[in-house]
DNA sequence: TCCATAGTTCAATATTCATTGAAATATGGA
DNA sequence: TCCATATTTCAATGAATATTGAACTATGGA
């Protein structure tokens, strides 16, 4: 994932109703929720529902689909494996031999190279 | 990691040079950089370095020290891996089996949770 | 067709944030 | 002590963002 898509998507997470949203959409999985039932959970308007969620799918985080008078929206799993993978990446440049005290380090390092 | 916590990382990290000095640092691992080393390397005023590297820092992400003239900055491997499990938690409720179709989500759910 | 439900769009407002350059602080060497 | 280096702080400016309520669009049932 490039830079500027990343900064999208975590522009995205870094706001209260909307990582509420995210976690709430991770929790239920591709099952998805219909957006008024998000914004009762998360207790906003429908407009500010609608607006943050839109920012979510812009940054390409969650997609939606209709069904009947519902739109549902569910997260984008592999966007948010690109980011957790961006974010970690070279880390201590490959060589777990460096992080050496730090211990948890190593796990970050293991855990998410590709 | 709680909400607020977070957001306060994720809007660190949403910021196009904090992005780039948070990745340098990641691969700098527990040896870090002094600011003005990553100011150059960034290619960004020392006023706007000071800036960002103090809202990386009061943001949890990164740790400081001075070492004769410089200050050096290290990348906090321990809040890195308290947002990203905050992030990917309860992914499909626990349960792998709903994921279902989706493939890459029974590898986040399964590489996140602690 | 008429109506209720479900969501989105829009304009206005208030707040937050990044950048700049200048001034201030701190360290260490001559 | 004096000076250069390294970094931070400050005030001002301009840009981006969240929220509100009202208006609009779309769907499906009677």
């Amino acid at each position: 994932m490039e830079s500027a898509q990343s900064i999208k998507a975590l522009s995205a997470l870094a706001q209260e109703h909307r990582l509420a949203v995210f976690r709430l959409l991770v929790s239920q999985g591709p099952i998805g929720l219909p957006a008024g039932e998000i914004a009762k959970t998360i207790g906003i308007s429908a407009s500010a529902m609608s607006f943050h969620l839109a920012q979510l799918e812009h940054a390409g985080l969650v997609r939606s689909w209709r069904r009947q008078r519902r739109i549902y929206y569910a997260v984008e799993i592999d966007a948010v494996r690109r980011l957790l993978t961006f974010l970690t990446q070279d880390c201590c440049q490959g060589r777990p031999e460096i992080c050496g005290d730090m211990g948890v380090l190593a796990d970050v390092c293991g855990a998410e190279e590709e």
